[in-house]
DNA sequence: GCATGTCAAGTTGTG
DNA sequence: CACAACTTGACATGC
């Protein structure tokens, strides 16, 4: 087993920056270039440095923030690597990335939130979702990331035309973010159940993320669905990746769709150990509760 | 210097 | 039909 952490430190001395459309707007286009390229050169050196720190906190993989280039994919704003001052240092930097994490064994994952939706019913959101993908892919292949996570969508005009609008759409995107693609169930709409036959019928695996689906059961036992979800990653002899996390307030006050700052061990599946898995905690406290839940397990 | 507001995104649900 | 709510942390602004 391994864990993994996402997107950002809490005690750890490391920080992403980004920026705004709106902020860019005003500057004139060199001073625009030269921001980003402090930004992205920043964040390629903290990916770094993150990279490094993960590994000796005996973590073993870790989800990159979504704007690592910030606006990149921004009609307005955005830029290519090449159009950046700093754009051969920032290539070099990922390329240290790639190699490290390669050498300290370090999985590296995206996972562009719900705003990328390549099932919606409107062109446009299609066509930016295809964007932002392939910008992710861009950076996956620089920096070795192995995973970009994405879920399946909206409900408009029903879950199965939808998911059959996923599938219609999925070729435009490139062989480097096919491959690289996962779909992991929802809290709301599609389940484990739901997305098996489109992630056989597309060649890609299935994040599992058990959250999800004790807030959006579909039948499926914990174990069931685990078996299932990690059948998709080892028919291409890859290690499955799941998620998990617990709801802030046991008792359901407020949002529970909410994360705690630590995992409850009670939510952590029995039927995970000893398992060959890569698992993401997602959880407020970040690196502390990735270590607090090593721990509690016994496996630090 | 700190507190509050703003930004970014798509979908769903409400009024 | 229009718009708020959802989410989240860093940026940006104002006192």
């Amino acid at each position: 087993m391994r864990f993994g952490l996402c997107c950002i430190f809490i005690e750890e001395p490391i920080r992403f920056r980004t920026t705004t459309a709106k902020a860019l707007a005003g500057l004139p286009r060199p001073e625009q270039y030269a921001r980003l390229s402090d930004i992205c050169c920043e964040n390629a050196r903290s990916l770094l440095r993150a990279v490094q720190t993960v590994h000796s906190l005996g973590i073993g993989a870790f989800r990159v923030t979504t704007p690592f280039f910030p606006r990149y994919t921004h009609p307005e704003v955005g830029y290519t690597l090449e159009e950046l001052p700093g754009g051969e240092e920032i290539r070099s930097l990922l390329a240290e990335v790639a190699q490290l994490r390669s050498r300290l064994n370090i999985r590296l994952s995206f996972h562009p939130d719900q705003f990328v939706s390549i099932s919606s019913l409107r062109d446009e959101v299609v066509r930016k979702s295809l964007a932002e993908l392939e910008y992710q892919g861009l950076v996956a292949e620089l920096i070795g990331a192995d995973v970009i996570t994405i879920h399946a969508g909206g409900r408009q005009g029903g879950k199965e035309a939808t998911l059959q609008r996923f599938q219609a759409n999925f070729p435009l995107l490139s062989e480097r973010v096919r491959s690289r693609l996962a779909l992991e169930n929802d809290d709301i709409s599609y389940t484990v159940k739901d997305l098996l036959p489109v992630c056989e019928q597309l060649d890609i695996p299935l994040v599992y993320d058990v959250h999800h689906h004790r807030c959006n059961p579909d039948g499926l036992t914990v174990e069931e669905a685990t078996r299932h979800a990690m059948a998709t990653w080892r028919c291409h002899g890859r290690e499955p990746w799941v998620h998990i996390s617990s709801r802030r307030n046991s008792w359901g006050e407020g949002n529970p769709r909410l994360h705690a700052d630590y995992i409850d061990p009670d939510d952590f599946p029995g039927c995970w150990q000893g398992l060959e898995l890569t698992i993401d905690v997602e959880a407020k406290a970040k690196e502390l509760a990735v270590r607090r839940l090593m721990l509690v397990l016994g496996l630090s």
